[in-house]
DNA sequence: CCAGTATATGGCTATATGGCCATATAGTCA
DNA sequence: TGACTATATGGCCATATAGCCATATACTGG
């Protein structure tokens, strides 16, 4: 139980760090998406849209199917989303919270 | 409920994108340590393991307490740990498992 | 105080990242 | 086929990151 992925584990949560990228995630986990979708909310090129898309693909947390002419996004790994709820409570911590037990739910 | 604050999210994300970090935690969620004891399990140089502290410190997942003349590190937000298992059941699945629904205790 | 040990900080370099623009690719529809 | 739309890729630049070495700081024990 000990001989983690490190190196693997590191590329998942270095596709998680970052703004744009949580922001692809939050919607996706909401309902797909096209890239064109993802590009208008959030007001970046759409070239740097699909790349953060690729760097999702390549962690396997995201995958798009086309349909037509469009590329349909969606969430493969929804776990990720408890990510955010972790991550929230680590600062939420900060700003008020006493000890922070539970909130997000990781085995203590 | 939407209005998340990505930076916040993303700062601690990218704490621990980092292999060398993820050691630390994983250490750490066993047991304090001390930054000397880190730095030989690591293997790096004492002022990188120091640094990398300082990044997990920043974004609130660890807390260190001096003890004579060291300084005990110990995990603050445990729920970082159920990251890592999220994580590695992202390329679980990828390595295997067909449609990779629960492992991580996300709400899906 | 001084010497010794543990930790932190500053300076440096090599590499990675995120953004843009320009362009290539892949599909649709006449 | 050719015009059009959606997405991906390559090139570039500015900034961030991880590592090292050297040095500073903080504490302990004589």
């Amino acid at each position: 139980m000990d001989n983690r992925d490190y190196e693997r584990d590191a590329l998942v949560l270095r596709a998680l760090a970052n703004e744009s990228r949580l922001k692809i995630i939050e919607r996706l986990g909401r309902e797909q998406a096209c890239v064109c979708e993802l590009t208008e909310m959030l007001g970046l090129d759409q070239s740097t849209v699909s790349k953060h898309l690729t760097v999702l693909k390549t962690a396997d947390i995201v995958s798009g199917v086309r349909r037509g002419n469009h590329i349909y996004y969606r969430l493969l790994a929804p776990c990720v989303l408890s990510f955010l709820n972790c991550a929230a409570s680590v600062h939420a911590k900060k700003d008020g919270d006493r000890e922070h037990q539970g909130e997000c739910n990781g085995q203590t």
